[in-house]
DNA sequence: ACCTGAACACCGTTCAAGT
DNA sequence: ACCTGAACACCGTTCAAGT
């Protein structure tokens, strides 16, 4: 092959950079599954040798971490801005739980990779701005903020890994729960089962933020 | 060798057993971590081959959840039965968020294999069965759960995965953000990142909680 | 500057052969 | 019934060689 035809070639294709691996491992993710995410995967589906990423990014782990950074970019902040503590946080929340639920095999991702770049602490920021502006002290403004998105990231988690999430087989499942456990001995889990499997999860997470923004402004009225 | 000689070796070393096989796993990821976990690795830890395993469980999935399964049978009960709302839960919740530190590289564990034997599947009877005795409905008292049970894991993982969870490092790290952020773009960061760095996940976890429990007796004052 | 093939030290799992 | 060595199809990453 002459000089010129591989120039072709190369410009053929689009040139590899950083953000075109990461927009591919998400959409690999996102597909597939954390699990099947392999460089030399990922490399074959951008039309490349799996050395090639290797120009881009240093290894693994930080094509895992750009990943979280570009989820964490996903995350619409503009409705949250100077709004009141329920509503501006609310709408965070809610947006960062669109996020999540948007991308469940990336969700041990968003857990396990504190990401510490400008764009990943502007949410934080917001937060702790929003929080601060209704009242509450540093250190209690950084135990909501944890609350918060604590039982965000844990609910999401909740919906995506339960072991029923599949609507089509709820009728095996509980049948095959019957069968399994001792009626007897878990009355309360058979008497909720219908609803936590049918469960609608957005009133659910709704009920929780009711909830807990009670509770934060009883917080507030009593210091 | 001789056939004798191999019978000796057997009864000297303990037989490998499903039990064996879960328990030593779980040592390995408590000391190096959920990644170094492999089935050659934990064959070499029991001093048998890898292969041996498959005697006794079906793959390396099946480690994983025998793991978690282990890991929910460490939580403490007793002092959960029968109690009323607020202290029967708390009791739980405490229990559950201290089997969880115990075990942080088994986080994610416990995060994505939903188990559904009877032990593990007692705390959660357990749970709904004091939310309905303090008068939730079915709905309501599975969306509590959810909510405290997410509460927990979710702020569990934040203080394990927390960027600055190594206190050596905190005159560092607080440094290196000066550097790295512009301060005046985040002036709430900076006014909470000692609290953040040094805080007491502890003291946090039991605010987060009495936040909820308060917003959880509004709702049933209401409904 | 960017790409690549060959190589190294690992994986999980199967299978046929041993006791 | 339980264990094992060899083998297969994968990994992440390094390095020297190409353009």
């Amino acid at each position: 092959m002459t000089a010129k035809a591989i120039e072709t070639d190369r410009r053929l294709r689009e040139p590899l950079t950083r953000e075109r691996i990461l927009a591919c491992a998400l959409q690999l993710i996102d597909r597939d599954g954390l699990e099947e995410l392999s460089m030399r995967r990922l490399a074959a589906e951008l039309d490349v040798s799996a050395m090639s990423l290797y120009n881009h990014v240093p290894n693994k782990e930080a094509v895992l971490e750009g990943v979280t950074e570009v989820l964490l970019r996903e995350i619409e902040l503009t409705e949250m801005e100077g709004l009141d503590l329920e509503t501006g946080l609310k709408a965070g929340l809610r947006s960062f739980r669109r996020v999540l639920l948007d991308h469940p095999n990336a969700l041990t991702l968003i857990e396990t990779r504190p990401i510490v770049t400008p764009d990943a602490l502007k949410p934080i920021e917001l937060s702790l701005a929003t929080l601060r502006r209704a009242g509450f002290s540093p250190d209690d403004a950084v135990r909501a903020h944890w609350m918060l998105v604590g039982y965000t990231i844990g609910h999401v988690g909740f919906q995506v890994n339960s072991p029923i999430a599949d609507p089509s087989r709820v009728q095996d499942e509980i049948a095959m729960r019957r069968q399994t456990l001792p009626v007897e001995q878990f009355p309360n889990l058979f008497e909720c089962l219908r609803m936590a499997i049918e469960g609608d999860f957005d009133a659910a997470f709704e009920f929780g933020l009711d909830a807990i923004f009670a509770g934060l402004k009883a917080k507030l009225a009593a210091s």
